[in-house]
DNA sequence: GGATGTTACGCGACGCGTAATTATC
DNA sequence: GATAATTACGCGTCGCGTAACATCC
């Protein structure tokens, strides 16, 4: 179960073709055909027929895509109530041991103005994990 | 958003004790721990009280608990409406490459009865993927 | 040739473990 | 010493990419 997948097959319906959604979404096309199929495959269900002249909906597929949608207003409320204070907006960048993207980045966070935004940095050498950063915007 | 982590703060508030919470879960603890301060950063909300005498919830960790439930249920009968027909239940077992764990993997598919339950049986050496499993039950 | 879709496969991040540490009883 | 929590760190899975393929305009 998750709410990201079912999000991803509402964005196929509503553009009516995978690839396009794939753009939408800022995913790859044959990763977002995986995630139609196993999403179908978890729950059992054909959502949408593939034909010709594009994708469109069975009946059932329409059943779970209304459903699905009242779904991810419920979680979407849920989180506007409590992600209002912190840590909610978050940009995490990796790079190749290097000075010039790091350069480039802390230069970048000195520029953006102060919104609730937190950044982090790691390079990418073992043990590939992300840091706090200490640059505060502003 | 993860609805696994939201279950998993339930049940830390049910059995009043990360601990006990863990064992529930079948999870270990540290890792509970972990997916509580998770939790808590996401959303910028301190869930629990951490005291010596055990753990309770802050007042907004007790509203945050309360939505959750409810969100988790609408998620749960969602799940039932749909995860009716087909590969609902999967049993995935990982094991060194070597015959005896394949043999009594074999044993024990054999005698399990019909239920639709679908199995899957890989060997710890790369490509590291999951094959789907010849044997079905009964 | 340019749209669509699917299958194969690989890299790196993350899920979740164990070990070690601290704190309270 | 036992029990609860946090921090450090490593292994193997899987998220999501790219390459290659098949089909239809």
């Amino acid at each position: 179960m998750n709410l990201q997948h079912l999000e991803y097959l509402i964005e196929i319906e509503n553009c009516g073709s995978i690839s396009k959604a794939a753009r939408r979404l800022f995913v790859t096309q044959p990763y977002l055909s995986r995630i139609l199929k196993e999403v179908e495959s978890e729950y059992g269900i054909t959502v949408f027929t593939r034909e010709k002249t594009g994708i469109t909906p069975t009946d059932s597929g329409r059943l779970f895509l209304d459903m699905a949608r009242d779904l991810l207003d419920d979680a979407g409320n849920f989180q506007r109530i409590f992600r209002e204070r912190a840590d909610h907006y978050r940009l995490r960048v990796s790079a190749c041991t290097c000075s010039h993207p790091n350069d480039a980045f802390i230069r970048m966070v000195k520029s953006i103005p102060d919104i609730p935004l937190r950044f982090s940095y790691r390079e990418s050498s073992p043990p590939h994990r992300h840091r706090r950063c200490l640059f505060q915007p502003g």
